[in-house]
DNA sequence: AAAAGTGCCAACCGCCGAGTT
DNA sequence: CAACTCGGCGGTTGGCACTTT
């Protein structure tokens, strides 16, 4: 199927923005709001495509935007985010208030990946144990280090299921709810799904709440520790499934980055969640 | 002082997925 | 269901500013 040019080509404005562009550009967003790409040039009296209009207004000219060099704080944020994600930069950004993922994903080009070249060591392909190092306890943020954690359990689990299923296709053998996608099924089951629900209420209302990652906790350990074969919506694997996976887990990770850090008692501080930690690492080792 | 090299970042390009016709 | 539009995304690049030779 063809695609066709997303502006004409002709009598279109190329290259840097001069200050009379912005001022017709904010102006008219400011007075119809954004969308509508296409037609806001015309509207709005400019002689440039509707991408580069919406592109200028999101990287330079909105209101919210955090000018100035990125604080350390935001550089590691980025590292650790970027560990999790690759080259999602839009999902990087979101959790970078004020910061673009064209900012971000120069930021990463420039300063970060140079560095992490020159140290030796790839920033970007960390090792996947399952589990948290002392070293990066220390240095991280104890928001960060959840998300850390379940994205490392998540991508350890998914990698597992998938040699799994390669294994299972082999032997002939149609069983997959074996130990390894306790973890997959369980975010997938309604245990997981009320997880997520519970969150963002939680996001909504503005309450900080630890109760509901205890209940997911506890649910949780429920759940693996039966390992219920039960549990519906194991779709990871199929590339649909795993990119429902991947909304999920963004959604969560967002919740849980916005959480404050005494509410997420996941993994640490609670008995249960590290019973919760023990039978996954038993299932996993 | 000037040419060459390097760094940085705004902006462009092309692809993709979702939605609409 | 195909064709198409639109918004969004990530990769790449052009050009300016700064540094080095």
């Amino acid at each position: 199927m063809g695609r066709s040019p997303c502006c004409d080509k002709y009598g279109v404005r190329k290259g840097a923005w001069t200050p009379e562009e912005d001022q017709l550009l904010v102006q008219y967003i400011k007075k119809h709001g954004c969308g509508s790409w296409r037609t806001l040039p015309k509207n709005a009296g400019l002689l440039r495509c509707g991408k580069s209009c919406r592109l200028r207004w999101i990287n330079y000219l909105r209101p919210d935007i955090k000018r100035g060099p990125f604080t350390g704080e935001e550089e590691s944020k980025i590292i650790q985010l970027h560990g999790m994600l690759g080259n999602r930069w839009a999902a990087i950004a979101s959790h970078l208030s004020g910061r673009t993922d064209n900012e971000i994903k120069n930021y990463w080009n420039t300063h970060l990946k140079k560095r992490s070249l020159h140290s030796g060591h790839s920033l970007e392909a960390q090792e996947p144990s399952f589990g948290p190092r002392q070293s990066d306890m220390k240095s991280e943020s104890s928001s960060v280090r959840h998300v850390i954690q379940w994205e490392k359990a998540r991508v350890e689990a998914e990698k597992r299921l998938s040699m799994e299923l390669e294994t299972s296709c082999l032997n002939h053998c149609s069983k997959t709810n074996t130990h390894s996608d306790c973890f997959l099924r369980l975010w997938h089951s309604e245990v997981g799904q009320s997880f997520r629900m519970i969150t963002e209420k939680k996001a909504e209302s503005e309450s900080p709440t630890s109760q509901s990652s205890i209940a997911f906790a506890n649910l949780a350990i429920e759940q693996v520790s039966s390992c219920n074969p039960k549990l519906e919506g194991g779709t990871a694997g199929s590339d649909s499934g795993s990119h429902e996976f991947l909304d999920a887990s963004d959604s969560a990770l967002k919740l849980l980055l916005d959480m404050h850090d005494d509410s997420v008692g996941f993994f640490e501080g609670l008995e249960q969640t590290e019973n919760f930690h023990g039978h996954l690492h038993d299932r996993y080792d």
